[in-house]
DNA sequence: AATGGGACCAACCGCGGTTCA
DNA sequence: GTGAACCGCGGTTGGTCCCAT
């Protein structure tokens, strides 16, 4: 037989909000069986949701280490600085925001955040200042179409060229001025080991090693790891620089 | 007390990438 | 290799609560 047998009975599930009952039944099933196979969990527990029902309501709201209540200003700043870094990335926001969830960090920017930097002038969209106008010399630049086929970083993120130069601070107790560059590397390092020079493609600058567009594997093999490895740990993801 | 509007948030929808038969 | 289903994600919706009038 070629494929799969269908996902659920779409007929027979409920739908809207769940009751005390069915989160029982859930968090019972999930505490004895664990996460995963959501397809076959409605049935092996007994309720009358679809599967992608259930894992919803387990990660959104049942899962035991979510961390309930208001945010914290220490989280909105957090928030804030990912946003302007990811986008509408929230569940890469939220992997960084232990016990919240994406669509908690969803809503919250949405009816908070996004509303805080408008009432400070700040455009929720692209951090910077609503009033800024937008230079005849400024060229933007998208990544947009790269990023998308990385599956990564998606549409509303790209950041603009100003030529280099350097705007004063407008909001000081807030700094929203970001800049996207390679990794620091030493001089000197960089350009020992045959004199060759090692310098990271636009894929691995952004993180996005091992992927398609990556020239560093034109490199020689050594090139490529080291500087690979180091495009990794860009924005901090796995130093934890933004901590 | 009634009601209208805004805020909040849980849940749904649809899509794209991945996995599986 | 192919197509169907699964999974996870972001956007959107709709119900409920709260407050001002």
């Amino acid at each position: 037989m070629m494929g799969r047998s269908p996902c659920c009975e779409k007929a027979h599930t409920n739908k809207g909000a769940w009751t005390k009952e069915e989160d029982d039944r859930l968090i019972a099933h999930i505490r004895a069986h664990g996460e995963g196979c959501w397809r076959s969990l409605p049935k092996a527990a007994g309720l009358l949701r679809c599967g992608k029902s259930c894992r919803l309501r387990w990660i959104n709201y049942l899962r035991p280490d979510l961390k309930r209540g208001n945010f914290t200003e220490e989280e909105d700043q957090l928030i804030i600085k990912l946003h302007s870094l990811l986008g509408n990335k929230w569940s890469l926001i939220a992997g960084r925001l232990p016990g919240r969830t994406d669509n908690e960090i969803k809503n919250y920017w949405n009816t908070h955040i996004r509303r805080q930097l408008l009432s400070r002038g700040i455009d929720p969209a692209s951090h910077r200042p609503l009033s800024e106008p937008v230079a005849a010399d400024v060229t933007t630049i998208s990544f947009a179409a790269v990023v998308k086929e990385e599956g990564m970083i998606g549409g509303g993120f790209g950041f603009k060229e100003e030529n280099h130069q350097i705007k004063e601070e407008r909001c000081p107790d807030l700094n929203l001025e970001l800049r996207i560059s390679p990794p620091y590397q030493d001089p000197s390092e960089t350009l020992k080991s045959e004199g060759r020079r090692t310098t990271l493609c636009f894929s691995c600058s952004l993180g996005l090693q091992n992927s398609k567009n990556c020239s560093c594997s034109s490199n020689s093999s050594n090139s490529s790891s080291s500087s690979c490895s180091s495009g990794s740990d860009f924005l901090g993801f796995k130093s934890g620089v933004l901590d």
